[in-house]
RNA sequence: GCCGCUAUCGUCCAGGGGACUAGGACGCCGCCCUCUCACGGCGGAAACCCGGGUUCGAAUCCCGGUAGCGGUACCA
């Protein structure tokens, strides 16, 4: 199997970009299933559109391609450097009938259905090429007959002949067109399995006419379903990320979004959706993929996140956090705090406190600093802890407890004033092990601080 | 307009002629656990687009309609 995927590379990688990628990957990274060998997987890129593909645009996909933990095995193939193959290719075709040149414009191919029915598609009529006026080419299709496939995940589709225009595959100043390009790199790169999105369904007859004419064979073809916003709309930024590195910036793991992204669309069985790369390239089968469009929910998105993130060790969590927050140190906020977010971004608003000092929560003090009784009890938490002996998670919670039960009141009613003092908010990491975290001096301050501002 | 693809809970997937009283997950609601928030556990509400046909029997096969989406460039 020599699979390869071809990222529009203007920057950010889309999502759905991201997920045809992943699938061409994991297809290419496992044995295939009839010969036992491993696949070859082929980076092209399609650049020729030079104002939005530059290299830096180029190195931003690259760059979300390995996020995702991606490699190839060939490329990047930028096509822009192929233009002397692509010309080699159409000279054949012009040479062999089965392309001419042809000044016709869109107006003139409306003009040609208004006659015909607009069902009809447009041929246009061979003109010689004239070097003082150059024009562009177009491939000639028949009249009969229909041009199909049988695309792996939707089974045939086929399109009758008269109903495609003549397409246009060259420029008037000699510069190619995508489906003819496509086809000669596909055909060159010895692909065997284009697995693309449903965008291109339409695409496709062009193409495989374009590799008729050559005379030589097309590969397999599959299609799969688009991603759509909540909306059931083309996923955009409106929709709060569409890119993978929108995905980055917001907090997720690689693994969690590979592992989402495969599941849209993949028709595993129903009893289980939390995957690595290794479990989802076993399993994905191309001819159980979905037929139907998905809505990326991000919310999903959350929760798988949260499954790989507790998965983690926490010396590779402190790791990956470090890098998010940009700040170092953070190894025993992160042991305490873990089960508690879904996202790495969810880190610093739970625990950066223990940095930064409480944060400056006004509501949350008036709350819950403001009932009956709970100054007292702080400055009885504050007493005990200064009495504890050795400092340490156990000896904290025993003292702690024991104030509850000799107060006769219930745990929130000493353990919240206590976490607004220390924290500044009502929601934190365990009392107990933020107060050990701590340590006795900063618990003590901070238990001073909120005594002398609320008390 | 034309060409094409698709149609099961709000969302993502199972189920592909009888095992369907349609299953799981996310989300939502309730309860339990509990120092807050999470995690975890238990329970609940929630769907076969419509109409014909085939068949003893249709969510499942066929046809039509409708809707959604994609394409319709001298873009990729």
């Amino acid at each position: 199997m020599r699979l390869r995927f071809a990222p529009s590379p203007t920057g950010a990688l889309h999502i759905g970009g991201a997920r045809t990628a992943l699938y061409n990957w994991l297809l290419a990274r496992r044995p295939d299933p009839g010969s036992g060998e491993p696949g070859t997987l082929v980076l092209r890129i399609e650049d020729t559109d030079r104002e939005r593909s530059t290299p830096e645009a180029v190195e931003q996909i690259l760059d979300a391609l390995r996020w995702l933990g991606l490699d190839w095995d060939e490329g990047p193939i930028f096509q822009s450097e192929r233009a002397e193959r692509h010309r080699q290719a159409l000279d054949q075709l012009l040479a062999g009938g089965h392309a001419y040149h042809s000044s016709a414009t869109g107006e003139d191919v409306r003009a040609f259905k208004a006659r015909h029915g607009a069902e009809r598609g447009f041929r246009g009529a061979p003109e010689d090429p004239d070097p003082a006026r150059p024009s562009a080419v177009r491939l000639r299709l028949p009249d009969r007959g229909e041009t199909g496939f049988d695309d792996v995940i939707r089974g045939p589709i086929r399109f009758p002949n008269v109903n495609l225009d003549d397409p246009v595959i060259a420029r008037a100043d000699g510069s190619v067109l995508y489906n003819f390009a496509v086809a000669i790199d596909d055909l060159d790169a010895g692909i065997t399995h284009v697995v693309r999105g449903e965008d291109h369904i339409s695409n496709t007859p062009k193409q495989l006419l374009v590799i008729e004419a050559l005379g030589e064979t097309p590969p397999r073809y599959a299609h799969l379903p688009l991603l759509h916003g909540p909306d059931g709309k083309k996923l955009s930024k409106r929709h709060g990320a569409a890119s993978v590195q929108e995905l980055r910036d917001a907090g997720y793991l690689p693994e969690a979004v590979d592992n989402y992204i495969a599941l849209l669309g993949a028709g595993f069985a129903a009893d289980e959706e939390h995957f690595s790369l290794a479990e989802l390239a076993e399993r994905l089968r191309l001819e159980r993929v979905s037929k139907n469009p998905a809505i990326f929910d991000e919310r999903k998105l959350r929760h798988i996140n949260g499954l790989h993130l507790r998965e983690l060790a926490t010396d590779e969590l402190t790791r990956r956090l470090e890098r998010f927050t940009g700040r170092t140190g953070l190894r025993g906020a992160v042991e305490i705090s873990a089960e508690k977010i879904q996202t790495l971004a969810a880190f610093w608003p739970l625990a950066g406190f223990v940095f930064d000092g409480p944060s400056d929560d006004p509501a949350a003090a008036a709350k819950v600093l403001g009932h009956d009784g709970a100054i007292e009890l702080l400055r009885q938490a504050r007493a005990r802890l200064a009495a504890v002996e050795p400092f340490a998670l156990e000896t904290i919670e025993t003292a702690l407890r024991g104030l509850v039960e000799e107060s006769a009141v219930k745990p929130g009613q000493v353990y919240q004033p206590l976490r607004v003092a220390l924290a500044g908010t009502t929601v934190s990491p365990g009392i107990f092990e933020t107060v050990a975290l701590l340590g006795r001096e900063e618990t003590l301050a901070r238990a001073d601080g909120a005594l002398e501002r609320y008390g």
